[in-house]
DNA sequence: ATGCAATCGAGAAGATTTTCTCGATAAAGT
DNA sequence: ACTTTATCGAGAAAATCTTCTCGATTGCAT
């Protein structure tokens, strides 16, 4: 497995399939831990109470190719699916908002192998500028454009209050920064070149609180993935 | 307004539209902020930057009815959508993990005006059990299913690491508890009667690793929302 | 070798969600 | 009062996503 570039027919990949494909991921690791060595969408499937035809779907349009009665080589698989993501070439982020959510980002280590290793931080607080947190000193809002600029980052993550989401939005756009992933409960305005991931944890709440009450059980289960706000 | 109670026809609301509501909500939030008095599905689209008529379907869904070349009367519909979506009834909820980001979600106060309040928190490293974090003293986990059942508490919240995710939420089903949120990245079983919502940050950041990558820009206007894994 | 069973791959059908279209209604202007 | 216009409400159409179905391929058992 030498794989061409993984891009089948980029414009046509469900947003839906793209959300699945971490938890595959992180079920076929689990297999490799537990030393499997092959893999078929319908182990797949059943490990993770899925369709077995959406997994497959969703794998095959990846772009690799399996082999009948066998499946797929377990660690070929994993690596496709990190080179079909991005996961193997950590891309470099700057977070805003050194705050108690923000200083949880920062400590999480676990992103540097899913694509993302945020590289320096930023506040707008004196109190807070200055300080370290999980080893990167935070600077002062105001040199993160040129910070941009000189370094080529392209990732931006918001951790501020809501307030403060579409200013530092427009800084870090200001500076070249092309994806943004935004944790304030804010929308953001940007131009569709730039590309917007809302973390919005009130969505899930929304739907826990209303399912609560009406006593809904899970979704049926093919529907395994929900969209979250993009634009 | 005083709404009979909201619930056109449960089984047939659509997930996307139950996780678009929180952000007209918080839009119209804002209109109130501003001195607005009355609302259109038109203005929210504007606003955001949607489809008038997805705008539509969604508040209509919800039961409310409008007047033909008004809209709605703001206030109206603010309450109305609390009420929709139970956010002005709050729901106890237990925390497993008082790790960085177990104590930022226990610092969180705006969960209390969306439905939710965290009333305990438990761990199982003996260093964290007895310290406070953001005012709520750490149980040793194995409190839990008592205090869930002495207390009917419903919601769960899930801030361990992975490996510790299905073991917890077992011991939260145990004593009762009927929805869970999970923050750690690992697939929990769970009966169909409980409800499952995984917030699975690898989700966004495969989107955005991917689309950074392939230089896609964002998702094309109508498009919302999107899933969160669901089981 | 031959037949059997499991799986991929792909097209078709079905379900769901989004978008389009249009009639009805109410406010504002004439 | 009448016309115009913006909007809701609802059904139809289109697009998207999921599930079903089946032929082709491969490994395994006989
Ligand atoms: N804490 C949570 O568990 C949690 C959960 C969900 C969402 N959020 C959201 O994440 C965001 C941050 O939450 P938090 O709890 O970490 O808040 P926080 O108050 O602890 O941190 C916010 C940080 O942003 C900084 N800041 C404020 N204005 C700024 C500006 N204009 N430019 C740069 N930095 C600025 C502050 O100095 C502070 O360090 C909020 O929007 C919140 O709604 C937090
Ligand atoms: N920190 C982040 O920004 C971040 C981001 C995304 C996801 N997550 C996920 O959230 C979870 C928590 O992350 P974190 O950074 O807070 O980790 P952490 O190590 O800071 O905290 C984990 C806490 O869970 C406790 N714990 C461990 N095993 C337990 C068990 N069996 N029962 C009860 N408690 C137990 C630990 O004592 C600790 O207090 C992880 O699954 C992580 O992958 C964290």
């Amino acid at each position: 497995m030498k794989g061409p570039s993984p891009n089948p027919r980029l414009h046509e990949i469900p947003e839906a399939s793209l959300r699945r494909l971490p938890i595959y991921y992180r079920f076929l690791q689990q297999m490799v831990l537990n030393g499997a060595f092959q893999v078929s969408c319908a182990d797949l499937a059943r490990g993770l109470g899925l369709d077995p035809t959406q997994v497959r779907k969703d794998i095959e349009m990846t772009g690799i190719v399996g082999k009948p009665r066998v499946g797929y080589l377990l660690t070929d698989l994993v690596r496709w699916l990190e080179n079909f993501l991005g996961w193997n070439r950590p891309k470099g982020a700057v977070l805003v908002g050194a705050g108690s959510l923000g200083s949880a980002l920062l400590g999480y280590e676990r992103f540097r192998s899913h694509g993302m290793e945020i590289v320096a931080a930023f506040d707008i607080d004196p109190e807070k500028i200055g300080q370290r947190v999980h080893g990167r000193e935070v600077q002062p809002l105001m040199f993160l454009p040129d910070f941009v600029r000189r370094t080529h980052t392209l990732l931006g993550v918001i951790a501020t209050p809501a307030a403060a989401a579409q200013p530092v939005a427009d800084l870090m756009m200001s500076g070249g920064i092309r994806a943004i992933w935004n944790f304030a409960p804010a929308h953001i305005q940007a131009p569709p070149t730039v590309i917007l991931q809302n973390e919005d944890l009130y969505h899930s709440l929304a739907s826990l609180s209303f399912k609560l009450e009406n006593r809904l059980g899970v979704a049926p289960a093919g529907n395994g993935i929900r969209y979250a706000e993009d634009n």
